[in-house]
DNA sequence: GCGACAATGATATGATATAACAATATCAAT
DNA sequence: ATTGATATTGTTATATCATATCATTGTCGC
């Protein structure tokens, strides 16, 4: 279920966060994956920003309650959580992001504000559409793509 | 004057790299800044490859001509190659392609072959168009966007 | 030539990501 | 409950990508 807030919009935010670990959860049993407690409390930190957030800035949290933690520490459950379409990769920013569509095709479309950081992942048809026809007329077949748009969101730009 | 030629079709390369360098001669002229000795350098090489090439790639070829280069000799000129639309980075990849439409918007849409690296520049203008009204809808404003698509070229897809 | 500014040289370090192997946990089958 | 197969995590080291800083040199108008 998509989200239907925008995170540039005050939303009680721990509602996100229960409802991205529940969908996890739910996702994991389906598939028959394990969301261990690391890859839920990385999970969850993730969520805990609608900003895409870093792999050592993660890894800086989770050290908080989980002494052991390296660096492969985050980048497998990075790598878990992406797997599963828990998670995007915002490549511009090297950068995490939960999924706000949990179970879709997950192809990513994003909204980065550049001046507060927030990045919300939209679901334009007629975008993939558009790419597929001239990927297509180019005898180029499509398996993923990624979109990132830099820009001002609706609140940054009253300021 | 965009490229006619697809990177995944067989054609003289040399051209493409001898326009390549000429076209950014008249735009560092018409923009009154320094097309210099290494930016040129650095622009022939990326130019030697459809495919995206890394920094450190460069910099391995340009030290063959170039003892002191260093990494912050090649990453200086890729910034002022990029500030000047002459190459983009393909985020995805952390790696650099010459831009195939020297002195239009620069926004970069790709079509990036998995199987055998080559990077098509595309510039559809039906997606460009389809982000801006999806954007606006939710009152973000577009300043740039990078579009990076994964998938197999004409030619791959044969093999 | 001289001064201002742009470009490059040089050193160091920061930031992001993965390789490789050891140790431990999970779970199904017995 | 033990065992064996597999998945996960721990640990150390290193690869890869990028920038900060300050010194030196080049360029160009005056």
């Amino acid at each position: 279920m998509p989200l239907t807030v925008s995170p540039a919009k005050p939303h009680d935010h721990s509602l996100c966060i229960d409802d991205a670990l529940a969908q996890a959860r739910l996702v994991c049993e389906q598939r028959a994956v394990r969301l261990t407690a690391i890859r839920e409390q990385v999970l969850g930190l993730i969520w805990q920003s609608h900003k895409p957030i870093g792999a050592y800035d993660l890894l800086e949290q989770l050290s908080k309650t989980h002494q052991a933690a390296k660096p492969p520490t985050i980048y497998r459950a990075l790598e878990f959580l992406q797997e599963n379409g828990l998670i995007h990769k915002i490549e511009s920013q090297n950068a995490f992001l939960g999924c706000a569509h949990v179970g879709g095709h997950h192809h990513g479309q994003f909204l980065i504000c550049t001046a507060c950081g927030t990045a919300q992942e939209i679901d334009e048809k007629i975008v993939s559409s558009a790419l597929e026809n001239a990927a297509q007329a180019q005898g180029f077949k499509i398996h993923s793509f990624v979109i990132e748009i830099k820009g001002l969101c609706a609140t940054c730009q009253d300021l």
